[in-house]
DNA sequence: ACACTATGAGTAA
DNA sequence: TACTCCTAGTGTC
């Protein structure tokens, strides 16, 4: 997934654009009918994400729940009125914003090239208009559809209308979440429910009812730059460890959410941190580079399956 | 056409 | 630990 600074940012995006307006919900591919019935014309009255999850609240007391999983991803598509024409309207047709693009799993950013390079072509000088509201593309669960914004959402993992309270009960599993409890209150929560695990800690990191929002290229970054073995049992870290990692998931978690991209090399300047933001290669201190050496030691990158996921780590850095 | 991969997570065994 | 679900892209035959 979309690690949580994804869904943070697609939550600010639903505030900036649709919250205070009434929706057209549909489920263009079929699976989401009923939920799509019960929201259709209610006004979304708050959206916000808690981990990897958003919760988006409509009039009447109901909540959509949304969790993109690995594959999920929300495209966003936005129609301008044409010059001097006040109030655009469903059906009419117009040139699609700027601001318009995929957020979520990684696969979206291609689908976001494309679009963009759609758009200058619409915007060049054929003069091609887009039809408004845009053909859902693919499998779309659910489409939100207001007068000027279209947000579809394709694979998602989780996506319910759930009464007041089965929304907070959702909410209570969640471990803190530096954007939703600040790093005071969210470090006293964390504490409580982790300090005296056996768990390993790189399976501690992952386990969203421990700590939320944190995915696998932040834990294997995080660990690397704590310097702590992923295998080391939680309950044997020291006090400062453990609040390391949580201090630095509150720096890293504001970045990310700030820049769109998982940025964890935080020592580079200037082109270095331009070359690492823009390829994928130079990213990360450890998260897809097995076999490779370390950046800091040379060691050779180490590989092992956890839990079903890759976990990779410095054997030679995260010693303790 | 088919195999494989991916920033996730629940359930059964 | 293994299987399940969700989608789309890339690579291989």
């Amino acid at each position: 997934m979309p690690e949580g600074h994804s869904v943070h940012r697609i939550a600010a995006r639903f505030r900036e654009a649709m919250v205070g307006r009434a929706m057209h919900t549909t489920s263009p591919q079929g699976r989401f009918v009923r939920g799509a019935e019960l929201l259709s014309g209610r006004v979304m009255e708050e959206c916000y994400a808690v981990g990897k999850q958003m919760f988006t609240q409509f009039d009447g007391d109901l909540h959509l729940r949304v969790h993109l999983g690995i594959y999920g991803a929300w495209d966003f598509s936005m129609q301008v009125p044409d010059v001097g024409d006040a109030g655009a309207v469903e059906g009419q047709t117009g040139e699609y914003a700027a601001g318009a693009g995929s957020m979520g799993a990684p696969r979206a950013a291609r689908l976001t090239r494309v679009r963009a390079g759609e758009e200058e072509t619409a915007g060049g000088a054929s003069g091609t208009v887009a039809v408004w509201p845009p053909a859902p593309v693919g499998a779309v669960r659910v489409r939100l559809l207001t007068e000027r914004v279209c947000a579809d959402l394709r694979g998602p993992t989780v996506c319910e209308v759930l009464t007041p309270g089965e929304a907070a009960a959702h909410l209570e599993r969640l471990g803190p979440d530096p954007a939703v409890d600040g790093r005071r209150r969210g470090w006293a929560r964390f504490h409580d429910r982790a300090a005296h695990r056996r768990t390993p800690i790189g399976s501690l990191l992952m386990d969203q009812t421990m700590i939320a929002g944190i995915g696998n290229i932040y834990r294997a970054e995080m660990l690397f730059r704590a310097g702590i073995d992923p295998y080391m049992r939680t309950a044997d870290l020291a006090e400062s460890q453990l609040r390391t990692l949580w201090d630095d998931w509150c720096r890293l978690l504001p970045i990310g959410i700030e820049t769109g991209v998982i940025v964890t090399r935080t020592d580079l300047r200037g082109s270095a941190k331009q070359d690492a933001l823009d390829s994928i290669e130079n990213r990360h201190h450890v998260y897809g580079r097995a076999g490779q050496a370390c950046r800091v030691c040379a060691t050779p990158i180490s590989l092992a399956e956890l839990q079903g996921r890759k976990l990779y780590w410095c054997a030679g850095c995260q010693r303790r």
